[in-house]
DNA sequence: CGACAATACATGCACATGCAAAGGATGCAA
DNA sequence: TTGCATCCTTTGCATGTGCATGTATTGTCG
């Protein structure tokens, strides 16, 4: 059975309400890292892959930016020394971006954080 | 029982991957209309509320935007014809936001396509 | 009554983002 | 080799947003 108009309304508003709260959460926690969420979700992604690396293309299919908002976002995470930019051996088109030492342990620090405002707030 | 990490982590992705897919269906379809997300959002509450009009202050309840973010999209509304501003007679502080004749019916021109979205995408 | 805080909006400014276009380096196929 | 597609960077522009501030009005306290 179809929902109704508002029962579909109400549920749409409850998605859009818990994701602006988790996000301004997150965003508030995160900015005592000197990270933003698109940046912790870069450093995330990195440092979960294997040799903590990953190429452009495949980090812009997991993280929800457009190739030239994700391209700011690594050349940030670059300017502050947490990722560096590699050429790719086998495909040298391709670029490695992946997690410098500093950035390894930035996202350390600030995964406690993320994860207790997940959990206060998913709960 | 506590959630793991990653199982927060997961259900995080999850919402925001929804939250993603929805909102950019609907701002793709209700640009067919000329009408933004949040335009939208703000006629549907104009449109609900006795008189067709209401507070900013009350709007900023409901709507997620921040004053000034709210301030402008009644602006934009307001430049098209769709709300009108006048001010509040016990309060000349305060500003209603009532909805004109054309934004009602541009809302009601929009509100089947926003509804098949929703359908669509929250099954 | 008069000074001062609080409220309701509007506006200036900074910034992140998307889109589009141009460019450089490389891969690939005819 | 030639030509075209792919991967990525960079840039310019428009837009939407938040923060901080300004302006006008109201409320409060002495």
């Amino acid at each position: 059975m179809a929902k109704s108009e508002s029962a579909l309304a109400e549920q749409w508003q409850a998605l859009v309400e818990q994701h602006a709260r988790v996000t301004i959460a997150l965003e508030r926690a995160l900015a005592e890292h000197d990270l933003g969420v698109s940046e912790f979700e870069v450093l995330a992604e990195l440092a979960s892959a294997p040799e903590s690396a990953c190429r452009m293309q495949q980090l812009s299919g997991t993280v929800h930016l457009s190739q030239s908002a994700l391209s700011r976002v690594v050349g940030r995470l670059e300017d502050q020394g947490l990722v560096s930019r590699s050429m790719c051996e086998d495909d040298r088109r391709g670029i490695y971006a992946s997690l410098t030492e500093a950035g390894r342990e930035r996202y350390d620090l600030a995964r406690p954080t993320h994860r207790t405002v997940l959990a206060d707030n998913l709960g």
